[in-house]
DNA sequence: GGATTTTTGTTTACAAGGAAACAATCTCTC
DNA sequence: GAGAGATTGTTTCCTTGTAAACAAAAATCC
């Protein structure tokens, strides 16, 4: 039998090297571990830190809008928005508007944590993707956002 | 308060929407939206497609190898095996030279869904990839090869 | 204006995946 | 060749995320 399928620098994908979605897991998972490697955890995941984000950019987003926008399942964004409720870093206000609806506004605290944490998020991120050139990261994330419908998002 | 704030498509990201990490995020679950929608799972998984395809293109590969080129952690490996092994697709095999180790195969009955489900996975493969040109979406997996080191496999 | 349908969020039950502790085997050093 | 340490796979427990059924409140349709 062939050595070389012991050695896992050696292992062949064939044409799984060209599949775009098994390309995007192994580089979301790529990401993941820089992430969690160079800096500790300082008690915000990337998860958590993100939804926080997006609600001081949109002061009493709901959760529905929230949810679509970050690919969030409805769900799953009951379990998060309650544990960030139960940790003093969103409010949930219900509009009279519409009763159904959830809003979601930082609290001081909240606000506090952004602050503190977006420095080490934002300036981590500058450091990450390794094995390119800025150049080729900045391509990378144009074509990123255009594939994710998020390209003029940034400039308006 | 700003009604935009409760229309999906109009919510703010702000530096996010530069954020590698977040991007590969959204990238994923908008491929995974992709693949289970247009067609209807033919009974195979992408991820128990990638783990039978890497065997059938490196048969006799240990357990470890395979787990570390497609980032799956070993304890979930042995799980997916073991699934896939009740399933009739996979084979173990300890050799004598390292009896820690696991070897594995396809069955005949393996290889033969293998070859079934390729034609659907890569065909579709290339019909992947929506708001993206032909020439931004090779681009795209250039780039990200590079970017989880996958990039010279292709031609070995 | 009352019945039907949709939207929004929650609950419950489950699947996917990871961390840590463990057991077995191999390797290395003396 | 007897230990010390590393590797490989497994087990158990836990976190993250999803699917489906549900409840409450709009919106829509005669």
């Amino acid at each position: 039998m062939d050595v070389s399928a012991r050695r896992p620098d050696k292992v062949q994908v064939g044409e799984l090297a060209g599949s775009l979605g098994f390309l995007l897991r192994l580089a979301q998972l790529h990401a993941f571990e820089d992430f969690f490697s160079d800096h500790g955890p300082r008690g915000l995941k990337p998860g958590e830190f993100s939804v926080l984000w997006v609600i001081a950019c949109n002061p009493g987003i709901r959760q529905s809008a929230l949810g679509q926008r970050l690919m969030i399942k409805r769900a799953h964004m009951t379990k998060l928005v309650r544990a960030l409720e139960d940790a003093n870093l969103v409010s949930r206000e219900i509009p009279d508007a519409d009763r159904r609806a959830v809003e979601l506004t930082l609290t001081p605290n909240g606000r506090q944590a952004v602050d503190k944490a977006s420095d080490a998020f934002f300036g981590y991120e500058e450091t990450t993707g390794a094995p390119l050139s800025l150049k080729e990261r900045a391509q990378l994330i144009a074509l990123l956002q255009k594939y994710v419908g998020l390209a003029e998002e940034t400039g308006r």
